[in-house]
DNA sequence: TTCGTAGGCCAACAAGTGTTGACTCATGGC
DNA sequence: GCCATGAGTCAACACTTGTTGGCCTACGAA
């Protein structure tokens, strides 16, 4: 139970963990919290089930552990500012694709009340403070991240999870320019 | 078994039957697929479970005779063609709001690979048609309803799925007046 | 070499799942 | 009034789930 040199010392059960971690991120974006069983995570682990508890406590434990989302946004506010909605969804696109993480989030997001609550937390740590530095009014600036989220999110469903058909073709340059001016008009247009 | 006449007679079972499906579509709307259990929807209609069995074979013809969806597009051809993208957020905000059956098929589509198949179905015969008859270039139209998805997709889940707060604050004027333009110019404006 | 301990496996538990078949009760046409 | 038939209940099945505790093993410090 001596963790203080952990950053020094490499334990072999690191190993193990990294596995369980990896394995339960595969899963749970593959199959959503409920059907991404302990025992399949084990199994995909090379590993026995118990393990699994030994290390996270219970699949809740797992679920927080695995799941741990760094959006990494860019600092916007070194972009001339009609520049931001083009660069948003770039990166968001990039993120998306290299990332499981964010899958697994969104369909655990959909069916589980703790998984719902962790995107509303990354959307007000992450996705606000970027609308408080671009909005002309800090005041708006909930509703327009709110409009923002919509669309990446929309994107991000109709894409990787629903895959809708011509949402999954389109490259992802036509999607930065079609994208690009709807989140710039969210973020920065005058009112309707 | 004799059902040569069940336009006239009303059976006694069709009460019961309809009682299976208004719960049904609660539990799908409330909890997804996996949680939502036949014990659960049973109880709720205050029958018993085997009663599920006997009217719709297995849970998979459950969901599928409770979750059928008419989106009831409007004539969207009578219309000013620069109206479109107006009348088609006002008629899927209040359409998402009077029938949950769509968030239970949103629920259940984004971890239940029957659910997300029927979502592409209502994509493909109700959306795909509209922007078919509005697009100018027909072969654009794929992607462009693809893109309409993902905003109108995108506000479902952040305000009647996931709850983000700032999207669920938004009245319904608002949403309409952020929105319209969008869905707008993905239809009808030339290729970016 | 010895031995404490961390890493790992095995078998089992209790609860909950979809699903089945036998049984009871009512009901309406003859 | 009788009785076939539809409506409904009950108890159980086979299975899967998260979770637990006991046991074995290998390693590294003494």
């Amino acid at each position: 139970m001596n963790g203080n040199d952990s950053s020094t010392t490499r334990r072999r059960s690191d190993a193990t963990r990294g596995a369980i971690l990896l394995a339960a991120r595969e899963r749970f974006a593959a199959d959503g919290y409920e059907r991404a069983t302990i025992r399949a995570i084990a199994k995909d682990a090379g590993i026995d089930p118990s393990m699994v508890m030994r290390y996270f406590g219970n699949k809740e434990g797992l679920f927080a552990s695995a799941v741990t989302v760094d959006l990494k946004i860019p600092d916007i506010g070194s972009l001339p500012r009609h520049e931001v909605g083009r660069a948003l969804v770039a990166h968001f696109l990039a993120m998306w694709e290299e990332n499981e993480v964010l899958t697994a989030l969104l369909r655990v997001g959909a069916t589980n009340q703790a998984g719902a609550e962790r995107m509303q937390g990354i959307f007000r740590d992450q996705l606000l403070p970027v609308a408080l530095t671009v909005c002309p009014d800090p005041e708006q600036s909930p509703a327009r991240a709110g409009l923002v989220a919509t669309q990446l999110l929309g994107l991000a469903l109709t894409r990787y999870v629903l895959r809708i058909p011509p949402a999954v073709e389109l490259s992802r340059e036509e999607i930065v320019a079609w994208l690009a001016p709807t989140l710039q008009r969210y973020l920065t247009a005058p009112s309707p």
